[in-house]
DNA sequence: CTGCTTGCAAAGGCTTTGCAGAACA
DNA sequence: TGTTCTGCAAAGCCTTTGCAAGCAG
């Protein structure tokens, strides 16, 4: 059961929004444009659940810094190097979460609205073994909420 | 914990393919028409993970059954009704599960293969408390592989 | 300079929708 | 016969792509 472990360390990249981004970007291997830094600033100033369209929104509140197609760029870009996690629940969209650290999350389908879970209130034992020829790449529990008085 | 208990009871519809399907069908309030019966005899001759796509195809495989139109409306039916369960793993769609047992997959990305895994080869243990206001819907577990040899 | 990035618009893929004709009860 | 369902094509959404202009080092 040691393959959760090998399958979660080397995702510990971890953007500190109080150092300098673009040395930050540097040191995992991305070149830090103008357009970059300020993605960066507004995924990882602190967790965040967000969806492309919401980054999109985000980044160019004070006047247009970034494309549709850069911010499309740039969170494939920074999904591959690890510092953000994409997450698959709304068959409509795609989620990304600036939270590397290992948790899971709670998809509520009447809000759209993903939170995370503590990952000290969830416990995963008795891992199943994985099929033969292949390996592990994430683990994902999502717990399907529905708002309690919508009319479903 | 009681309530993954109360969350997975009401879903336990199942369609015996031996049986009459059209009964079964109008049993959950499902009007059998002549697609709908043809589908949910490809979908529950066996516990099958499949996509709209490949249910359209294997309908229509001897001469055209149903529309692209009537498999989504067909598909859409049968998950609300709880006779198969969406399963959303990969962003660029939906997976239909026919098996409506609790359980959990495994999805290789590489392949884009969704198999079950076992319900007794994995324990949650510790739920987490749900957020106020909220019910639990489902609980989702996916292991996401890669193919061991494949180049990334 | 030289290559990597950006941005625009167009294209793509999956899913939904509108509406006329057909099937079900 | 009234209601529900089907099918076609068009529309919608999110995401990707092609390519010329712009920026980083």
């Amino acid at each position: 059961m040691t393959y959760t472990l090998a399958m979660n360390e080397p995702t510990i990249l971890k953007i500190d929004p109080q150092q300098d981004i673009a040395s930050q970007l540097r040191k995992v291997g991305i070149t830090p444009t103008q357009q970059r830094v300020q993605i960066a600033e507004i995924l990882f100033s602190r967790p965040r659940h967000m969806s492309a369209d919401q980054v999109l929104a985000m980044v160019n509140r004070d006047g247009p810094i970034a494309s549709k197609a850069t911010i499309y760029n740039t969170l494939g870009l920074f999904a591959r190097k690890g510092l953000v996690r994409e997450v698959i629940v709304d068959p409509s969209k795609v989620f990304y979460d600036s939270n590397t650290a290992v948790h899971h999350h709670f998809f509520n389908e009447d809000t759209g609205e993903l939170t995370d879970i503590p990952s000290h209130e969830l416990l995963l034992t008795r891992l199943p073994e994985l099929p033969p020829g292949t390996e592990a790449a994430g683990i994902e529990v999502i717990f399907r909420l529905r708002s309690q008085d919508a009319a479903s």
